[in-house]
DNA sequence: CCTTGACCTTCCCGTTGCTGGAAGGTCTAT
DNA sequence: ATAGACCTTCCAGCAACGGGAAGGTCAAGG
């Protein structure tokens, strides 16, 4: 199978896949013509890798996760163990930007937004103690 | 003040200060000797930036946002809408951190974490059906 | 048989926002 | 005079690709 099928069966763009060998994540074999040739496993060792990158996985966690996934011998607590430190990662990250909202709209709800100049965002970004709490 | 006194005072690694030179967000008189010489308006400046980078303003918007704080004749709403556009972002980016996150507690929650290699999660990962809902 | 257009190949640059390091100049104190 | 603590520039690299150029290949149609 030809990359442009490759990228239509896993959704990946074929540029991301041409990455991915690249970085010896997924290295098909080559056609007489040179061309990249994708089994059907290859397709679906793509699929796997591209729904773990939307779950937030890096490139080198997905390899990780794809060698547990290629090895019929694993045990589940290793993926699980990468599964919860990966939730506790994004749990970590949506704490940062629920408090970056936060600060945010206590300066958006002081300011007029109008014609004047005077503007308690730009005052808060100059001022640390406005943007302390400004509750 | 030399560059070392102004990351000092602003809180800026010096390296970013150099890099926000190299792209023309701040640009500081030399002295005789070709060091780096910063004002205190400079240093404000710089302390400006930080926390708007903080709040998760891109560079570009911090551009914009330095040249409002520095422009006295600026009318607050421009800032105001800026700052309702990036809540914006940031709401969307918990949404899909949650997404993920959900996802992830799903598969991670029928996984056993045992010693034996059935995984629900890296079953979830090859077959798109279990990714759905699993409730 | 030739051409057209859709593929495919490699290669290199750009993105965002820095960070690290090397090679060298300057300043201050001993 | 020399050490060390600064400072300078430039070069390289991170993640995870995307865009685009220059060129090879293949299948269909005239």
């Amino acid at each position: 199978m030809n990359i442009g099928a490759a990228s239509e069966g896993s959704g990946l763009p074929s540029k991301t896949i041409r990455y991915y060998e690249d970085i010896g994540l997924l290295v098909p074999r080559r056609a007489e013509n040179g061309y990249r040739d994708y089994t059907t496993d290859d397709i679906h060792c793509l699929t796997f890798l591209g729904r773990a990158r939307k779950l937030g996985f890096s490139i080198e966690e997905c390899r990780n996760l794809l060698s547990l996934y290629l090895d019929k011998q694993r045990s589940s607590s290793e993926v699980k163990s990468l599964a919860l430190q990966k939730i506790s990662d994004i749990n970590e990250r949506l704490q940062e930007l629920t408090a970056m909202r936060d600060m945010l709209q206590n300066l958006a709800r002081e300011c007029h937004g109008d014609a004047r100049p005077e503007c308690p965002i730009l005052e808060g970004l100059a001022n640390a103690a406005l943007l302390k709490e400004s509750r």
